[in-house]
DNA sequence: AGCACA
C-alpha cells in the first residue's frame, strides 16, 4: 500500500501532511519562533529546527491535519508571505507524516559537545589539537574520540552547558585553524551538537581519550608500547615514547633564541621546570622539561613545526627526549632550573600553572565570536586572517612573531600576552615588544 | 529555496 511514497520529492503540491517543511529560515531559528508561526493555525505539537546542510530548514507538526492545511492554504493565497524575523519562509507539506526524534540531542544544551571533524584528513586531528581549540572557551574536563559512520567524532566535556554553548556557538561550522595542523593536512571543519552525556568515562589517558581533571590517570598501555595507534593516528609522526622532556631543534635561526624566549614559548602549555640549551652540529637544540608527560604532549602537538618568529625564522622541531629529569648544574644563559628558588633567576614570576594560559583564552574566544562569526551566512567558514586573531592566540606563542629578539631577557616574560597579540611585521626590525597593543585588531 | 535522525 505504498503509493504516496512514490511521489517525486520536489513538486508544488505535496500530499497533505500534518507535518510542514519550512525552508529559507533565518539562521539559528528557534523552536519558539516556529511555534509562534504555526500557532494561529492550530496546535503545534512538535518542531524541529536547524535541519538540512545549511541548517535553515525546519519542520512543524500540527496536532491535526486540518491545521496544517489551514496554514498552507492561508499562505498560498496571502499577499504577506510567512516570515520569521522578517525573512520570508517557504513552506509546504512535508513528505513525512510525523517529526521523529525531536529533542533528543542537538536542541538541549548540555556540558558535553558532540564534535564531528569533517575533512579529508579529519583523522589526523589529534586530541591535543582539539583540546587546544576547545580550551579557548573554558576548562576542558575530558575528551574522547571515536569513529562513527558520521566520520571522526569527539565528545568534549566542559564544566557546564554555558561554557559548552559558547564553544559551540563560536566553533560550529568553522575550520580548525591551519596553524594548529601540519602544513600538509587538509582543512577540517567542526560540526558541533550537544551530546546527551554529562560525564564522560575516561579510563586511561590515550590517543583517543583524555581526562584533564586527572593528570595522574594511568596512560593506556596501547599508548605506550610502540605498536599503538597514537602514532598511526597522526600520520607521519614518528614512533617515539612520550616523555615529559622535549627535545627542540631550531631551524633557520635568523634571530637569537634565548633561554627566556624558549621559557616563554613553552610556558604557555604548563610550568617549565628546566631548560638546557646546547649546540649540536652547529644548530641550536634545547631540552625542555615539564612536570608531566601530558603537558609535554600538548606542548609538542601545538608547537611542532611552528616558527618562533614570523617569516619562517627559528622553526621548531620537537621530539620526545629520553630524559625524564634534566640535571642542571648551574643557572646561566644556557641552562636553568626553574624549580629552585634563585635570586639570580631572570623570571620574576613563577611559571604559570598548566591550565592558566589556556583559560585566558576565553577572551580570545569572545573576540572571535564578535568578529569572525559575524557572517555565518557564508557557507564556507572563514579563516582568521592571522592565527593570533583567533582563539588560539594565547596558546600558540610561536605565532606571536616579530618581537625584538634582542630585547633584554628580563623584560620578556611579563609582556608575553602583548607579544602574542602582535601583528606580523615581516620587514625591518620590529618595534620593541613592550609598545605592542594588547590586542591586535582584526581585519579582513 | 526543496525533507532530519537512530
Amino acid at each position: 500500500m505504498a503509493s504516496v511514497s512514490s511521489q517525486p520529492q520536489f513538486r508544488y503540491t505535496q500530499p497533505p501532511s500534518k507535518v510542514l517543511h519550512l525552508r529559507n529560515l533565518p539562521w539559528e531559528c528557534t523552536e519558539e519562533e516556529l511555534i509562534e508561526l504555526g500557532k494561529p493555525f492550530g496546535k503545534v505539537v512538535n518542531t524541529k529546527c536547524n535541519v538540512g546542510a545549511n541548517r535553515n530548514q525546519a519542520f512543524i507538526e500540527f496536532a491535526d491535519l486540518n491545521q496544517a492545511i489551514a496554514m498552507i492554504s492561508y499562505y498560498a493565497s496571502s499577499s504577506e508571505p510567512a516570515q520569521v524575523r522578517g525573512k520570508t519562509v517557504y513552506l509546504q507539506y512535508s513528505n513525512r507524516q510525523e517529526i521523529v526524534n525531536n529533542k533528543t540531542t542537538a536542541d538541549i544544551a548540555g556540558n558535553v559537545l558532540l564534535v564531528t571533524i569533517e575533512g579529508q584528513d579529519a583523522r589526523l586531528v589529534s586530541i591535543d589539537v582539539l583540546h587546544l581549540v576547545f580550551s579557548a572557551f573554558g576548562f576542558v574536563h575530558k575528551i574522547t574520540t571515536f569513529e562513527k559512520t558520521a566520520g571522526f567524532q569527539a565528545l568534549v566535556q566542559f564544566s557546564d552547558s554555558e561554557t559548552a554553548t559558547s564553544a559551540k556557538n563560536a566553533l560550529d561550522g568553522r575550520i580548525i585553524p591551519r596553524y594548529l595542523l601540519s602544513d600538509n593536512v587538509a582543512p577540517c571543519t567542526l560540526k558541533i551538537t550537544y551530546s546527551a552525556h554529562t560525564d564522560l568515562s575516561v579510563k586511561f589517558q590515550s590517543h583517543r581519550s583524555r581526562d584533564y581533571t586527572n593528570p595522574y590517570l594511568p596512560v593506556a598501555p596501547s599508548a605506550i608500547d610502540g605498536s599503538n595507534q597514537f602514532s598511526l593516528g597522526l600520520d607521519g609522526k614518528k614512533l617515539e615514547p612520550e616523555s615529559n622532556v622535549l627535545l627542540a631543534s631550531i631551524e633557520n635561526m635568523q634571530y637569537a633564541v634565548t633561554l627566556d624566549v624558549l621559557h616563554m614559548v613553552f610556558s604557555a602549555f604548563g610550568p617549565v621546570q628546566k631548560i638546557a640549551m646546547f649546540d649540536k652540529n652547529g644548530a641550536l637544540q634545547a631540552l625542555i622539561q615539564y612536570p608531566d608527560v601530558q603537558t609535554a604532549i600538548v606542548s609538542k602537538e601545538a608547537l611542532e613545526g611552528h616558527c618562533i618568529y614570523d617569516g619562517g625564522f627559528c622553526k621548531l622541531h620537537l621530539s620526545y627526549s629520553r630524559h625524564t629529569d634534566l640535571s642542571i648544574k648551574l643557572n646561566n644563559d644556557r641552562s636553568r632550573d626553574y624549580t629552585i628558588a634563585n635570586p639570580a633567576m631572570v623570571n620574576p614570576q613563577p611559571p604559570a600553572l598548566g591550565q592558566q594560559p589556556i583559560q585566558t583564552m576565553g577572551q580570545a574566544g569572545h573576540q572571535y565570536n564578535v568578529t569572525q562569526y559575524a557572517a555565518p551566512g557564508l557557507g564556507q567558514p572563514m579563516m582568521p586572517p592571522q592565527p593570533s586573531a583567533g582563539w588560539g592566540a594565547s596558546a600558540i606563542p610561536v605565532q606571536m612573531t616579530n618581537h625584538n629578539p634582542y630585547v633584554p631577557p628580563a623584560s620578556m616574560p611579563q609582556m608575553s600576552h602583548g607579544m602574542m597579540q602582535m601583528p606580523p611585521g615581516q620587514s625591518g626590525v620590529p618595534p620593541p615588544a613592550s609598545t605592542m597593543p594588547y590586542f591586535r585588531p582584526n581585519h579582513m
